[in-house]
RNA sequence: GGGCGCGUAGCUCAGUGGGAGAGCGCUGCCUUCACACGGCAGAGGCCAGAGGUUCGAUACCUCUCGCGCCCACCA
């Protein structure tokens, strides 16, 4: 047996044991091993970043279900890697580059991408070491990379098939442009903010000699339309005014022309069903080329389309001299002074609204009409939702399924190219006639040039459950581990990424890429606030594994992690689990400094085990079937909570202490069958409480089983059998009544302020004298008693006991003598059934043809049953009304 | 504008048609031979509010109030 200090200490044990797994090779996994397959993909972190909690709850439930699939047999694989991560990643080292007094420009494209790549091999493996540190058993051997060699090529077969199949196709269409990044987004990469910002109205003056032509009186025809707009310097780019047709307001405007203030051109008023009658004026100014609903009336209209802004949002020539050159915003500020100074102002209030944001860089975001790759959403979005609702994908929680069906059911074309370096670049080419190619190797031909652009990173990440196993070759990995068991992710990413694996994984494997998704809940402080750098309320994991470990990192995280909800986290509430490491650990060394050597193996006799063991190994199967089926259901704060309180309430505050009569008494045939038990409930325990905790469990397992370490492990032993003959509700009950009348004694000696040392004769009157008389030396030992003594039994009482105490006494209630509210549920259930039946004969019986045309015999027994049933029924109410009254 | 969720002890949260719970925090006692990263005991809650269903509601239904999240091209 070897020595254990006296407390955990997570920093010596977790890294020996981690280099001991991992060079044993049991992360690692091939297809043609035994077992059926389970297989997770991990969700690739970028390639940059570290460690965050949201990583760390992510990972540890993916290695949660690893390690117990593993345990459980099956040939279980969890393939690690890593995200380019495209914007991402260039705004980063486009930093560093600013730092250094350089930008990529000035750079090349060649040689800045070559600068990402040294980049990416400084600082790419950070994230993958620190999963090490949280426990993390993913097979390294198998690490990849969205952009290496495999991916991008799997990356170029996708696109050129889409492309032939006439599902990617090029463009010119407004998109989301981040002025900032200068590059396209998709629009889920556009985060909308709620903001103040402003409605300006000005009037745009009709065109005089027109307004002459209508023959309307000069006096009440209106001088111009008024509209109203939260971005003033668009006007610059407007081509039309709309009305709604019905608009009778306005119903002489249409057809009309207005002079734009400072540009020397006119344009029509037109009448559209789009235009909200209610909203301003009823008058809407249309700019085509920076408002995807102007556009869109722009091609219903034919009207003209004028762009006034360049790639960084600063106004080009085509605005006029006055306003050319200006940053949007300051145009902005200029063409409300210039409408104020031409009177046409008509007055400027505060309105919120709804504004878009590049979700990388939170710049304002700029609809711009430019040419770009997209991908055609609507045919592979309606597989993936049949799929779902189909079931092929599940969602844990479900609650996830109705939002990504409604977002699969509302989805746009998917702009995909990304005017970045970073990135796999667009497999198309532009030759010198103007012709293009599409294909899957490079061509090198004079005259021909390659598409600048790369595509969105979304476009890698959505092959990530088939492309890390080789595809498109048929490998021996894809074959066994595609589709893959369950994916791990967070319900912010559903709709970035989910519903994009699912797509395009059943448009080329006609498979689903997973079947369950496992959403959890996004980590917060422990006021439920977003962790941020400006709160200064940012939880830093690594900081946690070092301080308190991972075992309690992990368990500390699981334990608030209900599927779905976010997922609260404070310093202080890891600090509690890590007193829950330390409290099994020493739970664990009491075991071993007891069990003389003993090794977990089968247990004695029922006829030889005592009250306590038989308590203990009925709540342990209760304590088992509610874990394994909390695991099922991913419910891990079920699961955390059922063996905190076994390990911590039940295994060490009373199982221990009461087998140490046993252990520490003389009779060596009872200290035995004790340490049977004890080693069987301690192994039990550490197995199914290894997937939480890895490290501590396997630190006691071995010290507990012998075991040498490498392929001899916890990790890989087996995941124990429920055995539901060890249930047994009869002994919980009366183990109870004991620990009530030890609970009653501590409660009067603290009450009375009698020291715990002090031993003291009890007399107890009650309705389990037998019970109480037969252990009366368990319970003497367990409240520090000089003896029990059993005087009476109250049957009329049940649930009433006395203690005396030297000359007084105390009245003391136990109720549990009787679980009084469970035997009201049974007697409730079981007078419903019978109402039911009986229900059912009284139809009979009230049927005039049945009791007429019935056999005699047949009839009268139908009466003997419902006399009988009334009966029942009857002596059940009684029984229920006596136990109501009890129970007060 | 649409969809979803939540209001239970000071804090974070479980919970069930019939005794109101856990962890942390707080109070008192205790260095009892696994553990002071501990043990024993205690204080603290009209289970957001109103109505309904029921013998009985914290739980089921309706509404109100408060909070949060996601989605959405109304200037």
């Amino acid at each position: 047996m070897t020595e254990l200090p006296k407390a955990y200490d997570p920093a010596t044990v977790e890294p020996e044991l981690y280099k001991d797994w991992d060079g044993a090779g049991l992360f690692h996994a091939e297809p043609d091993d035994d077992g059926e397959p389970f297989s997770i993909v991990i969700p690739p972190p970028n390639v940059t970043g570290s460690l965050h909690v949201g990583h760390a709850l992510d990972n540890t439930i993916q290695d949660v279900l690893v390690r117990r699939e593993r345990m459980r047999g099956r040939n279980a694989v969890w393939i690690p890697g890593t995200d380019h991560a495209g914007i991402a990643t260039q705004n980063v080292v486009e930093r560093l580059l600013a730092a250094e007094g350089t930008d990529r420009h000035t750079l090349g494209r060649e040689a800045f991408i070559e600068r990402v790549w040294q980049f990416r091999a400084a600082s790419g493996g950070t994230i993958l070491t620190q999963l090490r540190e949280l426990g993390a058993s993913a097979d390294w051997r198998r690490e990849v990379f969205t952009f290496d060699e495999v991916r991008s090529r799997a990356v170029r077969e996708v696109f050129v098939a889409l492309y032939e199949q006439g599902l990617i196709y090029r463009g010119n269409r407004l998109i989301n442009w981040c002025p900032r990044c200068e590059t396209a987004l998709s629009d889920i990469e556009v985060e909308h903010k709620d903001v103040d910002g402003q409605l300006t109205r000005f009037i745009y003056p009709f065109v005089d000699g027109e307004r002459d032509a209508t023959g309307q009186a000069a006096g009440d025809a209106p001088v111009g339309m008024e509209v109203a707009t939260t971005r003033p310097e668009t006007m610059l780019g407007d081509t039309a005014i709309a009305v709604h047709p019905d608009d009778e307001r306005w119903a002489a405007a249409v057809g009309r022309h207005v002079r734009h203030p400072f540009q020397d051109r006119t344009f029509a008023v037109i009448a559209d069903d789009y235009v909200d009658p209610e909203f301003g004026s009823g008058a809407v100014k249309i700019t085509p080329a920076h408002d995807p609903n102007d556009h869109a009336m722009a091609e219903r209209h034919d009207l003209e389309i004028i762009d006034i802004f360049d790639e960084t949002a600063v106004t080009t020539d085509v605005v006029g001299e006055r306003f050319a050159g200006l940053d949007r915003f300051e145009a902005r500020k200029r063409v409300v002074q210039a409408l104020e100074e031409e009177g046409l102002l008509v007055g400027v209030e505060t309105h919120r609204h709804s504004v878009g944001h590049c979700s990388r860089c939170d710049t304002v975001v700029e609809p711009r009409l430019s040419l770009q790759w997209f991908v055609s959403m609507r045919p592979l979005a309606e597989r993936a939702a049949q799929a779902v609702r189909d079931g092929a994908v599940e969602f844990v929680p479900q609650s996830s399924t109705k939002p990504f069906l409604d977002w699969l059911d509302n989805l746009h074309d998917w702009c995909i190219s990304r005017q970045i370096w970073w990135g796999h670049r667009i497999p198309a080419w532009y030759g010198p006639d103007g012709e293009i190619r599409v294909c899957r190797e490079d061509i090198d031909e004079p005259g021909w040039l390659q598409d600048d652009d790369v595509l969105d990173t979304w476009f890698s990440s959505q092959l990530w459950p088939f492309s890390v196993f080789g595809w498109p070759d048929d490998t021996p990995e894809l074959s066994t581990w595609f589709p893959t068991s369950t994916l791990v992710t967070g319900y912010d990413i559903n709709t970035f990424w989910v519903s994009r694996m699912v797509m395009i994984s059943l448009w080329f494997t006609d498979k689903a890429p997973f079947k369950v998704v496992h959403n959890h809940g996004l980590v917060r402080d422990e006021h439920g606030k977003k962790m941020s750098k400006s709160f200064g309320n940012v939880i830093d994991p690594l900081d946690l594994i070092h301080t308190y470990g991972a075992d309690a990192t992990r368990f500390a995280l699981l334990r608030s992690a209900a599927p779905g909800t976010d997922v609260p986290l404070a310093e202080e509430w890891v600090e509690g689990t890590k007193r829950f490491a330390n409290k099994l650990w020493n739970a664990g060394r009491f075991a071993l400094a007891n069990l003389d050597g003993r090794r977990p193996g089968a247990l004695p006799a029922v006829a030889d085990l005592s009250i306590e063991d038989r308590w203990i190994l009925s709540r342990l199967e209760r304590m088992h079937a509610n874990v394994d089926a909390a695991y099922d259901a991913y419910d891990w704060p079920v699961v955390a909570r059922n063996l905190y309180h076994f390990v911590w309430d039940e295994f060490a505050d009373w199982y221990l202490e009461a087998i140490k009569i046993r252990v520490y008494g003389d009779d060596p045939a009872a200290a035995d069958v004790a340490r049977s038990v004890l080693a069987y409930v301690l192994d039990r325990v550490l197995r199914l409480l290894h997937p939480f905790m890895p490290f501590v469990t396997e630190a006691l397992w071995r010290a507990l089983t012998g075991a040498t370490g490498g392929t001899d492990s916890l990790m890989v032993a087996d995941w124990p059998a429920p055995d539901s003959r060890l249930a047994d509700a009869d002994i919980e009950r009366d183990f109870d009544v004991l620990k009530g009348l030890v609970t009653e004694v501590n409660r009067f000696r603290s009450l009375n302020g009698i020291a715990p040392s002090a031993r003291f004769d009890v007399k107890v009157t009650s309705a389990r004298a037998e019970l109480l008389t037969e252990h009366g030396g368990l319970v003497a030992t367990l409240a520090r008693l000089s003896s029990v003594d059993v005087v009476l039994a109250l049957e009329d009482a049940p649930g009433r006991s006395t203690i005396m105490f030297g000359g007084g006494q105390a009245q003391v209630d136990l109720r549990d003598l009787i679980d009084i509210g469970a035997e009201i549920d049974r007697l409730d259930r079981e007078i419903a059934r019978i109402d039911a039946e009986l229900a059912k004969v009284a139809g009979k019986l009230s049927n005039e043809s049945f009791v007429a045309r019935a056999p005699e015999d047949v009839v009268a027994r139908e009466r003997a049953r419902h006399a009988e049933l009334n009966a029942t029924r009857e002596e059940l109410e009684a029984r229920r009304t006596s136990l109501g009254a009890i129970d007060d």
